[in-house]
DNA sequence: ACCTAATGTTAAGTATCCTTTACAATGAAG
DNA sequence: CTTCATTGTAAAGGATACTTAACATTAGGT
């Protein structure tokens, strides 16, 4: 359902798992879970992953087969 | 922590909590405690949300305090 | 071959989201 | 004043997010 870019994002930045997850006050598992896919963050992880990657939060995650 | 605009652009709509939450699959009391700031929703309800009031995410949802 | 950093992946537990049910408060319309 | 739609609120429970801890795998550097 909820897809998104923050692994290819993450490395644009030279970001290891670790380094995004201190950025945003996450683990590197919950780092590592989300971008596999395996679960839908909270708005405000979401908002502050997007931060971090510098980039609008609708660019890193979006609902897969809106159109 | 996170704030957000859903009552107001919800008006600007004219819809109920009940249309808002039936448009995006959830309760009108969940919409309503998401109103009130009581949690912050999931990134998938976040962006339906957004979606259904047509304005970017960071629109309805952000991190107060951020620059 | 060894060491280390990074990642993959599980399991168990805590925290938070979200629903269902229920009842109260408000306000507009008759 | 009554009725109805909307909203506020709260408790209990199910679903999901997130953490901590642990161990395995991969790749690079020495």
């Amino acid at each position: 359902m909820l897809r998104n870019r923050v692994k290819e994002l993450r490395a644009r930045h030279d970001f290891t798992q670790s380094d995004l997850g201190k950025l945003v006050g996450a683990t590197r598992q919950t780092i590592g879970m989300i971008e596999k896919g395996d679960y839908a963050p909270s708005v405000l992880l979401a908002l502050k992953i997007s931060k971090a990657l510098r980039v609008n939060l609708e660019e890193v995650f979006w609902i897969e087969g809106e159109e």
